[in-house]
RNA sequence: GCGCUCGUAGCUCAGUGGAUAGAGCAUCAGCUUGCGGAGCUGAGGGUCGUAGGUUCGAGUCCUAUCGAGCGCGCCA
């Protein structure tokens, strides 16, 4: 940048080149130099002037008065491609030391407050492999903003509103286990739950309330199976070493009038009105007679926010519509000083995003990708077990839980280890795959596969390298050799260099995953360390006792490189084995 | 019908408007007096769905179109 100004000072080139943005990026091929500068080419616009032509005089100001290039290539239409001097890049080693753990944090996020919401799937059911998708990417998302410098609050939303008619119909589908395991008279509600876990929790209920329970109603049971259901799926998530900072009660909310709080504060604004559903609108006969009785719901006026049409906000019977209590949650993050909200959802809520960034302006505040508020969509994930999709729905019973996927994962990569173990390496792998794919993407998860080829995954490989580094280290230390090092100008070899590049990449990694939450990409930068590992492991022999000096400059460069393996797999959520 | 997402190697998918589009798996051929061979080296494999457009330059941005998935309730 200093070198266009100082070319510009010197009336070489014009001013307006100054206007293009100045680039400079890592090269493909090792021949291309260390790094990339197509200054030339952007810049030929405004200069007037062939981007050969600029690029010649930019080549020749670096040079003259830089420490660091050891040579500038003009290559191709006019791409300046830098190469810099090895110990512009060795010294890089003890820094990376000295950062330790905290290699890839940074101070982009300026402590800002950020809460974000995940999972929250309904006290209805344990959590399933489609689920565990967003468990995996939010919880990674998260790593990644507490290490980029933002105060991170994890959020899990609970859907327990007495008047949710799908948590009531859970309640009544335990109810009737129940009462038929006292062998009271009961009936299975229509279109009840049918899953195993529903006696399940029909079972515990027995254990744990007693059997004097079978007469009371729905209210009671929803609650008691409510409870029961959130402690088991704190328990799946903790399996995949998912955790959260709040666990978020709906209900509470309407329990302390915030809700009707809210929603007088809308009508006073002017943002909901009473009425009926406008004409031309397709109406369903349960609806036709509601109306025919001549109540009015009040809706929220929506549409003159983004929104296709307006949302009912308290039905005609006077009960809170969903949207309510959303709107209420919304007002209820703010005010405890959250500064931004992410909300993470699966693949059946796009209709959700305009009716929510609807409601949050409803409120004043401002929603999209640079708003104060912002909905990030995951897609679709596939499981084919056994040759065949697996379902995953709540109410045919046949549900495939996250739980037994990581214990699957786990028994078939390790079938002699101790069961803590399997989780472990279950919750490695299944963490892993899911977070390989970018999470805007349709993905498909063939456990078959998974299970079949664990030996040859991607996550072993990334985790071979850690333990090959930490085996070489132990071995360093047996002849009293430890990183650290007085010579790091030693390390000239192209595959060292190419090391350090590489483990200089993560912060810059961390940076982008922040900008577009892309956190897959830390997978692939895990392999691609790991590659670039064996790769210098391969031709670079650490431990010679005849060389002493670049001993110990090639232990430290190991140390630094498991320093930035161990750092990625933190912010996976990955462990970092030294043995396996 | 409307909206969102996706379409890249046999399969699953990466790819920041830049140079010869990459990885894993699968297939084939090699590498070990030595620090962990769960590794390394090499080969084959591509009309980036299709057609236009934007520009010095498009897998990437825009438009259209075809195909696939999901969503569109006074359910949550």
């Amino acid at each position: 940048e200093s070198a266009v100004k100082a070319l510009v000072d010197s009336g070489s080139l014009p001013a307006e080149v100054l206007e293009a943005p100045l680039e400079v990026s890592d090269t493909k091929t090792p021949e291309h130099g260390d790094f990339a500068c197509n200054f030339a080419l952007v810049a030929t616009k405004k200069a007037g002037m062939p981007p050969r032509a600029i690029g010649e005089m930019l080549r020749g100001q670096l040079l003259s008065n830089s420490e660091i290039f050891r040579e500038i290539d003009l290559a191709g239409p006019g791409f300046l491609n830098l190469k810099l001097k090895p110990e512009a890049i060795s010294q890089y080693v003890p820094r990376v030391l000295a950062a330790g753990d905290d290699l890839g944090k940074t101070d982009l996020g300026h402590g800002e407050k950020w809460n974000v919401e995940f999972v929250s799937v309904n006290p209805n059911g344990p959590i399933t492999v489609g689920s565990g998708r967003g468990a995996a990417f939010g919880d990674a998302l998260c790593r990644v903003l507490d290490a980029a410098g933002y105060c991170v609050g994890r959020e899990y939303y609970i859907n327990d509103g007495l008047n949710s008619q799908q948590m009531r119909l859970f309640a009544q589908s335990v109810r009737h286990y129940y009462r038929e395991a006292l062998g009271l008279p009961t009936e299975f509600p229509e279109k009840g739950y049918r899953g195993e876990y529903v006696a399940d929790v029909s079972r515990a209920l027995l254990d744990r309330a007693g059997q004097s329970h079978g007469d009371e109603p729905t209210d009671w049971f929803q609650k008691a199976s409510q409870d029961l259901m959130i402690d088991r799926q704190r328990g799946d998530l903790e399996a995949a070493r998912v955790v959260f900072d709040t666990w978020f009660s709906e209900q509470s909310m309407h329990d302390s009038g915030h809700v009707a709080q809210q929603i007088d504060r809308l009508k006073e604004k002017g943002e909901a009105y009473y009425g009926v559903r406008p004409e031309g609108v397709e109406t369903d006969a349960d609806e036709q007679e509601e109306v025919s009785v001549g109540k009015e719901a009040l809706w929220l006026r929506s549409s003159s926010y983004g929104d296709d049409k307006d949302r009912v906000l308290v039905r005609s019977d006077g009960r809170p519509a969903y949207i309510a209590a959303d709107v209420a949650y919304l007002q209820n993050k703010f005010d405890r000083g959250f500064q931004k909200l992410k909300l993470i959802l699966g693949p059946d809520h796009h209709g959700y995003i305009g009716r929510m960034y609807a409601a949050c302006r409803s409120l004043g505040h401002t929603a999209g990708h640079e708003g104060e508020f912002e909905i990030i969509i995951y897609q679709v994930v596939r499981f084919v077990k056994d040759g065949k999709p697996a379902p995953m729905r709540k109410r045919d019973g046949n549900i495939y839980e996250l739980r037994d996927l990581i214990s699957e994962l786990g028994a078939a990569s390790a079938p002699d280890a101790p069961l803590a173990e399997q989780m472990r390496i279950g919750a490695d792998v299944t963490r892993f795959f899911y977070l390989m794919r970018s999470h805007e993407t349709h993905m498909d998860f063939d456990i078959d596969l998974a299970t079949k080829q664990s030996d040859e995954n991607p996550v072993f490989y990334a985790q071979y390298a850690h333990a090959r580094i930490c085996s070489v280290l132990s071995k360093a230390a047996e002849a009293g050799i430890t990183p650290g090092a007085d010579n790091y100008s030693l390390l000239t070899h192209e595959r060292e260099l190419g090391l350090i590049k590489k483990i200089l990449d993560l912060p810059f990694e961390v940076g982008r995953c922040v900008a577009d939450y892309g956190v897959h990409r830390l997978t692939t930068y895990a392999t691609e360390l790991a590659r670039t590992y064996h790769h210098f492991y391969d031709q670079c022999r650490v431990i010679q006792p005849e060389e002493p000096e670049l001993t110990k400059a090639r232990v430290s460069l190991c140390e630094a490189a498991r320093i930035g393996l161990a750092a990625t797999f933190s912010l996976l959520g990955i462990s970092a084995p030294e043995r396996m």
